[in-house]
DNA sequence: GTAAATTGCGTAACCGGTTACGCATCCGCA
DNA sequence: TGCGGATGCGTAACCGGTTACGCAATTTAC
């Protein structure tokens, strides 16, 4: 029962021209024939009253909502800002809307999030998988697939395969970061990993090719290096901050005192920047530090921060590309794939001075 | 006519079980009463289908759509996404969802998405109104406030006074702010406009705060210290930021120079501190900087920057808050208030080194 | 033992837009 | 004059959940 009084219908307009409803709708959408003159009546009177259509009416007589979910730990993170508003863009090009998911890096969140998304019955779900207890079943998402909605992750792996990927080549960028800084001379590179295995999977690969690059070098990897500063959460609200400015000054403080610091985030690198300014040290003189991801602020830092180009809007948009893919497929035939592929998009290196460059550039990996 | 196959309705457990589909809506619901043994069939029957009632139905034939639209410049922007993020919380609580319109500071598709956000039948309506051509009448935006459509401003007034707004207090606390750079012993305070009015309004509040400051210490304003530094829009894409820092350039090296810079947001700001650092100068020594905003980055830059918080979480639910009182309001009653309150928020200085500061410190203003 | 109230459940209509179907009317053409 | 087809429009049912109404069966009350 509508409560608000001022809501015109195609019946009301109807009613007040003695013509059926049918006629008005055929008049507005001009799929069939009507007189012209009837047809101008219909408009003038469409025009006067302001009549929009009801989009909930629409859906529901077409099954269709034209609505995706998107589902991120927080639009906080500027990285999960560009996918968002990637997504957004691609989205709108096809009359899509959004319904944004922010779920706070908490797992019955995300789990809530992803039940109302299933009784709004969008068409599809982007999805950032990453909160606290990810290793185990994600019941809802299942559930979801299962409907047969369609279902594309970004940015980061699903533990379980249960849909397709698109996300950055972050172990190709990683190990080529890691070669830059190996090619400058630097031989004790230390790595701030954040994010327990399986949380984020993104980060464990930008670590496997951290480790790679070493290993071509015949450097062996040295535990002492690679620091567990904190979850990925932390970065973002500064609650636990401290623990990770602790983590980053035993390193720094620690008798194996590396020469460059590979941080596989740009905030924990505008962070440890922080950490080595406050420790009286300089960057890059005394300690050379590369970030991922090239968020905006980067370009800004003192010194400004080398670091790897995250293809956000890329990924972004490829993802979007192929959720609507799948949709167009599974609504002219029985495309039933099953096939979940991770797609990767390669990155590129922006070097700038935080690891001594005196001219920023940009290397393609 | 549904494309979907495996979606189970109420009429399909209802068939099943023979039985009518008002009971099995009423077990569902537990709002009427059923006997015992049929409620555990149904609900059984609930269960083994994995059935979740549709929200495009409920939402037909209650009139009530359970969503917000927020249509925003961009969730690129911090500050922005700060308060998309509080709204969000806020709505979720409330188990409303949000449609998120990011209209790309783009004055037609700012339209397109009012107008898209109207025949979804959105209850309400948050928006922080920036687009350029803003000036002119927001036709789509005055429909629906005709159409019943509640709406509330975040962050940044409507030229015409068309909805309730919360902001932050800009007048006052970049009055404070200025007050403080005067107290520090500055005089020549340079002021970075950014955004010809009256697009951002906001930029102009800081602006009359920054004038009144000086007023009160009978310092003059010095035209050749207020730059006009290029449109908001370029401080989030890069593509004019050559010409903000040319701006920024001009004015270190004019005759006039200032011992101080307040950016009216931490992006200037900081894009401020690179440009004075590529010019060999120093902060603070050389010149002092605020910002405006504390975005989460402003802690970590070389060297921290002082800055005005701004109380994003506290203007975002504030508004949310206000919507939905609204929203009940026109529910229970016919309220139709019609008055358009300006809510402001207070905000703090957070002192850090970027102005001297050995300590940081919170001061309320 | 009968009236009244309660319980359990079905029917039908509604929300607003869409669509299959069918029936007049009118036109052209032979 | 008659036939085929095009034109213009209305009827009714549907999408999936909700709700007013009412009826039969059962329980309670006096």
């Amino acid at each position: 029962m509508a409560t608000n009084s001022t809501e015109t219908t195609i019946h009301d307009i109807a009613r007040r021209l003695n013509v059926s409803s049918t006629t008005v709708w055929r008049a507005i959408n001009g799929r069939q024939r009507v007189s012209p003159q009837t047809r101008q009546l219909i408009l003038d009177e469409v025009e006067r009253t302001g009549y929009r259509p009801s989009l909930v009416a629409q859906n529901l007589s077409s099954g269709r909502t034209q609505t995706l979910g998107v589902v991120v730990p927080t639009v906080a993170n500027p990285v999960y800002a560009a996918l968002v508003r990637a997504v957004e863009q691609a989205a709108f090009d096809r009359g899509y809307s959004i319904i944004l998911c922010d779920t706070d890096f908490n797992r019955a969140r995300e789990q809530q999030y992803l039940d109302l998304i299933e009784r709004r019955r969008v068409e599809g779900v982007l999805l950032i998988p990453f909160a606290k207890g990810m290793a185990s079943k994600n019941t809802q998402l299942s559930r979801l697939v299962r409907a047969g909605v369609k279902v594309v992750c970004m940015q980061q792996r699903l533990p379980t395969n249960e849909a397709p990927q698109v996300a950055p080549d972050n172990v190709g960028a990683a190990r080529a970061m890691t070669r830059h800084l190996i090619g400058l001379g630097h031989r004790r590179i230390a790595f701030l990993h954040a994010g327990m295995p399986p949380w984020h999977l993104s980060m464990c690969e930008r670590h496997e090719g951290y480790r790679l690059a070493l290993e071509e070098a015949d450097l062996p990897e040295n535990p002492r290096l690679v620091v567990e500063a904190g979850s990925f959460e932390s970065m973002v609200y500064d609650d636990e901050g401290e623990f990770f400015a602790d983590r980053v000054e035993d390193l720094l403080r620690g008798r194996m005192r590396p020469t460059a610091v590979f941080a596989p985030a740009d905030v924990l690198a505008i962070k440890a920047m922080s950490v080595i300014r406050s420790l009286g040290m300089r960057t890059p003189d005394d300690v050379a530090v590369a970030g991922f991801d090239d968020i905006h602020m980067s370009a800004y830092t003192t010194p400004p921060l080398t670091t790897v180009r995250h293809p956000t809007a890329a990924v972004g948009k490829r993802a979007a590309e192929l959720l609507f893919a799948s949709l167009d497929a599974s609504a002219s035939s029985t495309g039933n794939s099953e096939s979940c592929p991770i797609e990767r998009v390669p990155c590129e290196l922006v070097i700038r001075c935080s690891c001594g460059a005196r001219r920023a550039q940009v290397i393609p990996t």
